[in-house]
DNA sequence: AACATACTGTTTGTATACTAACGTTCTCTG
DNA sequence: CAGAGAACGTTAGTATACAAACAGTATGTT
């Protein structure tokens, strides 16, 4: 990001929601070059069918912080990769079931390990102490 | 945002990049309660443009933290409500100068007070010292 | 003056993100 | 069991966001 973006005196540079989408912009690039194949949300994704196992489109939307239209589009290109499978539940004809593939099994492991460096390159600038305050305000914020 | 969004034990909700994003989420949506025909991203520019004067497009997306690209369609949108207008500038045949109209320079003020009360909301659940942390915490992240 | 380099704005393509509206299916209540 | 209301997934439309490639213009060096 170009000294340019950091004019000293604006009020501008001092609105949390500046910030916040420049935090966000700044941690979504880090991110993509520790994740090959995968940006935040997919990963996001990935990693609650991961944890949850074969799970609503919908519900998975809401664990990810993501409404029904977006994570239609995510579960879509995750499904052009082979990552995850899309299968009807047969207790109710509405949903359709989100699960890994062994595709997606294999990637996940080692995607969760990039992920975490991508997070240590995110809070670099601060130290153990901050980076731990930041993410308890930022849990309350949410 | 539904309880489900926050099972107490998962991983992915103590990542950074994952609050970050939710936070962000959260603050553009109050954003939008508060001030009436404006985004974020729009407002921002029209802040900067009433803050600098006339000014290039790309050199405005610097200064707002979008690329030529992004910045292009939101002076786009603004042309279109006629917020701001588009010139030539005489020193330079590659720049297009932004500048506000009346209706421009009209809206700002208002706009303003109602981005410092969308401020004000998303930072609602936080004590007077926490927000002042917070802020300070994401300005050493950007 | 000529040339390499850099910058400006533009276009195309891909990926979130949300609103609103819709038809289908389920659940709950009377 | 019938009808109301809710939830599911889908679609269309709008708005960031970034990468990559492009032509036109400016700048700096030789």
């Amino acid at each position: 990001m170009s000294d340019e973006t950091c004019p000293r005196d604006y009020q501008l540079n001092a609105q949390v929601g500046f910030n916040l989408r420049r935090a966000n912009q700044r941690h979504v690039a880090i991110f993509q070059k520790h994740v090959d194949g995968l940006t935040p949300t997919q990963f996001a994704a990935m990693a609650r069918v991961h944890e949850l196992g074969p799970i609503s489109q919908n519900r998975l939307g809401r664990l990810t912080a993501m409404d029904s239209a977006t994570i239609k589009g995510v579960v879509e290109r995750l499904l052009a990769k082979s990552l995850v499978a899309l299968n009807p539940d047969p207790d109710d004809k509405r949903l359709r079931l989100v699960s890994l593939t062994a595709e997606g099994e294999a990637l996940i492991g080692a995607a969760t390990e990039q992920a975490l460096a991508a997070r240590m390159d995110t809070l670099a600038p601060l130290s153990e102490a901050e980076a731990v305050q930041l993410e308890a305000l930022l849990a309350k914020l949410v």
